[in-house]
RNA sequence: CGGGGCGUGGCUCAGUUUGGUAGAGCGCUUGCUUCGGGAGUAAGAGGCCGCAGGUUCAAAUCCUGUCGCCCCGACCA
């Protein structure tokens, strides 16, 4: 490609919509561009990147012995109903109508239709297992789409769904993809971390993220350098303090005016914050989005809420749950906020963390404004409908699995696999006749990559960019050499670069040739800037047949004698 | 959906407080000089100041509404 030829332009400044290096430098460079919140176009460089990615997607998956389709990103809401997750998808779903007013959805995922195809085409054991997979453009409505491509309402994914005739063939298939993930993420020049997650809406019995490790991203991991944790914030289970045994004391009413929070209330009754019962009003919502119950969650006052585990306790989908106001609180409580407490508590669902059980002679709010109860115990005061975890685990805390400090980690989601088992054959009576005649449910999975933020998120690595711009890794460069002909025009320089330029290109070397009549130091600016790896300058020394090479990587520069 | 910020040539921004001829830098076109780390110079092209109402002799500027975008939070397979 002579970059003369090449639609391609670079920006000097930051544009303004940009936060993130990842984000800037693919704006700068060229690579991208907005068409509206969320949405963005691919420019021919990062377009190459994009495919470059996707055969390596495409080559770790068909090892595997996944079969590449495509289906369309139209899906029709029966396949939905059929699933039930045409109502409980929720507001991320773009949901339209065709002319005739029969409804649609844009995929953002695609367990239904892959589910149907294969119901449809497999009826015998023989058959199984299959592993089918595509790489197309999904579609979610999301909340807030921010830094790019990282969190958009349009992206690339590469999804596929394995199908097994039983739950041990179904692990099978999941291993193999946890295998060809971390081959896959490896090969783009990612540092991530499989870790445990929370299956959430899309259901099923295990799941595992990958997580490229980088301050911008949006998932929080928990690990543990002393054994094998490695877990999402959500999912990481968190070990309960001690049971206590010492005698549970009488109840006593103190005053306690004004102190709405837990720091108030520990100060004022110079305890520790361990020391207190922390509750948390919220409201539910039933499928058509009406107020169906109240919820409060009680937890130890120091600790920290884990609404995934709170959601996943009561059964819920995670927009069915919301914090009540201070209106609706009092409707419960009969008080203000900030003196609720678990004694004398009813009109609503109770659910306790599983620690509070063992703690002995607590301090509660009293449900009166002005007033909390000293000595709260769990069995003799106030019972749960739910005792469970439902509090997370910060850096620092005690390992659940060995008791070592925990850290955290910042990092983008660039994949993940879940165990989906029967949720979706069952429901869409996905069957097949066994060695025996007998009518079995599929056991499935299903597992994603998303292609255009893993694009992104390579960049974010902090060994891929610098002040100057992208460095690509070799696998995914747009180009694995840039020909930087200082001077076109100039004879020998033509000469020469032309002739390296048809050698490469004669190697099967994918490599541009700058050939734009443009100043040297705008040359390298741009070769810097968009990241290729290799850079061969040809310039004043052409003539005695010498170039410069130089790797984007590294500051030093050598002479080739070509 | 709550909170905050911003919409002025392709990009980054000034001008808005205190209403009075729409600006700069970069980019683009042409000429001359320059030419190995985002050149200098001269001459140009390009904007109904997001949109719609209103106030006013007069609105980028004041008022109301609306749309869009960004950030924080909520939310997020």
């Amino acid at each position: 490609m002579k970059l003369s030829k090449c639609f391609f332009k670079t920006l000097r400044e930051v544009p303004n919509e940009a936060e993130i290096p990842s984000h800037i430098l693919l704006l700068r460079a060229g690579m991208i561009k907005k068409t509206a919140a969320g949405i963005y176009s691919y420019m021919p460089m990062g377009w190459r990147t994009v495919r470059k990615i996707e055969e390596i997607v495409r080559e770790e998956m068909d090892a595997k012995g996944a079969q590449e389709i495509t289906t369309s990103v139209l899906q029709p809401s029966e396949l939905w109903e059929e699933s039930g997750r045409w109502g409980a998808y929720g507001p991320e779903m773009w949901r339209l109508t065709d002319r005739s007013g029969r409804p649609f959805c844009l995929g953002p995922t695609a367990e239904e239709v892959f589910t149907e195809i294969v119901r449809n085409d497999v009826s015998s054991y023989r058959q199984l297992p299959l592993m089918l997979y595509q790489i197309t453009d999904k579609f979610r409505d999301e909340a807030r789409p921010r830094f790019g491509m990282m969190r958009s309402r349009n992206f690339i994914m590469k999804d596929n769904y394995s199908f097994d005739k039983d739950a041990e063939g179904m692990h099978e298939s999941y291993m193999k993809m946890y295998d060809a993930y971390s081959r896959v993420f490896t090969r783009c020049g990612l540092n991530f971390r499989p870790v445990e997650a929370d299956n959430g809406a899309i259901g099923g019995t295990g799941s595992h993220e990958f997580t490229a490790l980088c301050e911008f991203g949006e998932s929080e991991i928990a690990y543990c350098d002393n054994c094998d944790l490695a877990a999402t914030v959500e999912k990481a289970e968190c070990s309960d303090a001690p049971r206590e045994t010492s005698d549970m004391l009488a109840l006593e009413k103190v005053n306690t005016p004004g102190t709405k929070t837990i720091d108030e209330v520990a100060e004022w009754l110079g305890i520790d914050r361990t020391r207190t019962i922390k509750a948390l009003l919220f409201i539910t919502y039933d499928e058509e989005g009406k107020e169906k119950e109240y919820v409060a969650a009680f937890i130890r006052g120091d600790r920290e809420l884990n609404m995934t585990k709170l959601v996943n306790a009561l059964g819920l989908r995670e927009f069915d749950i919301a914090f009540a106001d201070e209106a609706k609180m009092g409707s419960v409580t009969g008080c203000v906020g900030g003196f609720t407490g678990p004694i004398g508590l009813h009109n609503c669902k109770i659910v306790v963390d599983s620690e509070l059980t063992g703690l002995r002679n607590l301090v509660a709010g009293a449900n009166e404004e002005d007033y909390h109860i000293k000595n709260v115990n769990y069995g003799r005061d106030y019972e749960g409908d739910i005792v469970i975890d439902i509090k997370t685990l910060r850096e620092g805390d005690a390992c659940p699995k060995c008791g070592s400090p925990v850290k955290h980690a910042k990092g983008v989601e660039v994949g993940q696999i879940f165990k989906l088992g029967r949720k979706y054959s069952e429901a869409m009576h996905a069957y097949y006749k066994d060695e025996n005649q007998q009518d079995r449910v599929m056991e499935m999975g299903c597992y994603g990559i998303g292609i255009s933020r893993t694009f992104q998120a390579i960049i974010d690595m902090p060994e891929n960019h610098d002040e100057n711009g992208i460095i690509w890794p070799m696998s995914v460069a747009p180009y694995h050499v840039i020909i930087t002909e200082v001077k076109p025009g100039d004879e020998a320089q033509d000469r020469v670069s032309e002739r390296i330029y048809e050698e490469l290109k004669a190697a099967s070397v994918e490599v541009v040739w700058d050939d734009r009549d443009e100043r040297a130091g705008v040359k390298f600016k741009d070769a810097d800037l968009i990241g290729i790896p290799i850079r061969i300058t040809v310039g004043k020394l052409a003539g005695e047949g010498v170039v410069e090479y130089k790797l984007r990587r590294e500051t030093e520069k050598s002479e080739l004698t070509v």
